[in-house]
DNA sequence: TCTGTTCTACGAAGACCCTCGTTGACATCC
DNA sequence: GGATGTCAACGAGGGTCTTCGTAGAACAGA
């Protein structure tokens, strides 16, 4: 197996901090205006700031936009699953020796989880050994 | 509810993606010597950039180091459970809306687990549970 | 002693990230 | 028409991240 640490350049679906932020909108409502965007981000992000990134994301093709008026609307073309997924693994690999039974304890450690919560997150495992059982 | 957007410049137990390869070999190895912790990353990353960045993370108290013979020997001071919870945290915050059902959810669909993987995680919720129903 | 090896230390170069000032287009209101 | 407001576009500035060249100390072997 190949050491895996040399990682290419660029990945697929690896977002900056800021770049995240506005993903993380743009997943939330489903598209949005630069003011839009702005709006959720607050105050303390410029305008032009906000057109800049979502033109950058444009340029790697993780966000498409339609004419609206005088304006752009942004729709995003990356989807949150994909880059959870790579986020997921990214962390588990290089934090929890890509064990997802120790990044699972390290979750409900952190935060209290309602007994319904619990019960959903088991029928998920549920599903994914029947899923492993069919074969 | 405060916007939540506005990061403070910078959080603790955060790194970059450099400083996270590094860190993860101190995790992995317990410690490390910078020839160590190259040899892990692979000959495409400089003796002298590693050496570098082992002083960065020592300069952010992240590692620290003992003399070995000429050589120094670095050890973690940040543990791999608290930079995972951290980056658990933003990944489900910002990616899955907070929602750790949505994030067990893919981490279960982007890999095959076993019965016994399965198993284990199922009494981890278990715990969790038990702790809750204490109160 | 000379030479090669292995190490730390330092600093600078280059890439990337984020921010914002400025410009010009267009629209609206008076 | 002139003032005002909203918009995209562009580019430059400053910060951070990563890499590496170079220097010098310590040591080993011939």
């Amino acid at each position: 197996m190949p050491s895996e640490s040399a990682e290419s350049r660029r990945e697929p679906n690896r977002f900056t901090h800021r770049e995240l932020d506005i993903m993380s909108v743009l997943w939330r409502r489903g598209s949005g205006t630069v003011a839009e965007v702005r709006d959720v981000l607050g105050e303390d992000v410029g305008y032009t700031t906000v057109l800049k990134m979502l033109q950058i994301l444009e340029g790697k093709n993780a966000v498409r936009h339609e004419k609206e008026g005088r304006a752009h609307r942004y729709y995003p073309l990356v989807e949150s699953a994909d880059a959870g997924g790579s986020a997921l693994k990214r962390v588990m690999n290089k934090i929890f020796h890509g064990s997802a039974e120790l990044l699972l304890a390290t979750l409900v450690e952190n935060r209290e989880f309602s007994d319904e919560e619990i019960e959903r997150m088991r029928s998920i495992l549920d599903r994914a050994q029947e899923k492993e059982d069919e074969r």
